[in-house]
DNA sequence: GGATGGACTTGACGGCGGTCAAATATCAGG
DNA sequence: CCTGATATTTGACCGCCGTCAAGTCCATCC
């Protein structure tokens, strides 16, 4: 591991708040590795022996099921995945792979269960990361449930939109193949919606899309703080 | 409160684990309340003053966005609900309202989150509670991108068929216009869905549902666990 | 028993979104 | 610069599912 990884770890919120020493003990046995894209890091089903944590790069996750495979969220640094797996000690019901050359640090999930069960500050951290990936399951579930993929694509540009400091160009960091399984739709089908969009100030350039009238696109795309705002 | 009501809800899995004195720290300041079919419990948007369980009766959480509304989520006694959002003390993201003549207990949001804070065992509680939370909202959004809606009313009657005994009646407990919103399709839709299912074996009538061809049902459905076994 | 209202079903129709196939664009190697 | 591989787009077509409207069924209340 590089020297000057583990304070980045240290400052996620998951992290923040432990002592010093639990710190330690919990990335002692650790261990940071560097894969090329689409490495498959995780499959569905088995167990969660460690705890991820994308130190660098993208990772995807997504699940099958009958013959269909669709995108679950894209997790990008410094953030971990798959803890409810881990703290159940349970199958994972999601696949991970790399989108990017990524950096992952894996951390035992038996270090973690251990130093949670003595570390308050930890709980603390661990119920907030958990609450918040639950509501921001909930928030996929109602974004697929009540929107069409035209909304569902248009809030996905306005959420970037934002993100990325409200200069006029939005660009997509995955390709559009993994993007149109994220937002629920075939890629011909996305490739629609965005002509869809074109009247709406959507211009697309490759992965560079620029947003001439967002003022319209909003009142197309309706976004709701309770559906659409990660994190909270 | 019923006296014969607190053991009830101190077997609850959340609960179990807890010290006594800090069981009735909890319970003191809540209070049990009876409501009719159909009242609105929560609202999206609201603050979360209140953790929720649900002794007697049934609720269903739902959400809107644009005009639709979809229904998230059914509970049944003895469970709480709202969990996530009371932790983190933000704004519901789900409405919640009563399907049948209820009794709902409601512990005070601040209480729980002291208790929490020096019950160790509570804390370790409520992680579990919340993974399995997180993990069937991951499931339900498996089911609904990768399913079409007559393979999701399939699942559905045969997780019903299972936890009602595998005798061949399965009993609907919620009327079809919920069911159908649980399931993510109209009314309409619903009803044909179960026509489509007719040749394999499900005869309907009213809420009283027979399952004739179980294996056929099966082969139909391609249930999995990673997408189906609630609370694991 | 008949009337009323709600739940559910059925039919007609249209649009959203999926599939298949082909064209086009893009990009990494050589 | 050329080439094959991959990503993306486009067109044709169709099925799933939503909407609207009109039944039908059923429980409840005079």
């Amino acid at each position: 591991m590089r020297p000057d990884d583990l304070p980045v770890i240290r400052e996620l919120e998951l992290f923040a708040g432990m002592a010093e020493d639990n710190f330690e003990e919990v990335m002692q046995p650790a261990y940071l590795q560097r894969f090329p894209p689409q490495v498959e890091l995780i499959a569905e089903g088995d167990a969660a022996d460690f705890l991820h944590v994308v130190v660098e790069g993208s990772v995807e996750l997504f699940a099958h099921d009958n013959g269909r495979e669709t995108t679950l969220a894209i997790i990008h640094p410094v953030a971990t995945f798959i803890l409810a797996a881990v703290l159940r000690d349970a199958p994972h019901l999601m696949s991970a792979r790399t989108l990017a050359p990524s950096r992952i640090l894996m951390i035992p999930s038996e270090n973690v269960r251990a130093v949670f069960e003595r570390d308050a500050e930890f709980a603390r951290s661990i119920v907030q990361e958990l609450s918040i990936r639950y509501r921001d399951m909930a928030k996929s579930l109602k974004n697929q449930k009540l929107r069409t993929s035209v909304e569902r694509l248009a809030n996905y540009l306005l959420r970037e939109y934002e993100e990325q400091g409200t200069t006029g160009i939005v660009n997509l960091a995955i390709d559009k193949k993994t993007l149109a399984a994220l937002l629920g739709m075939t890629p011909e089908n996305l490739s629609r919606a965005f002509n869809t969009l074109a009247p709406y100030g959507v211009i697309v350039d490759g992965a560079k899309i620029s947003l001439t009238k967002v003022p319209d696109l909003r009142r197309l795309a309706k976004p709701n703080p309770l559906t659409d705002d990660p994190g909270t």
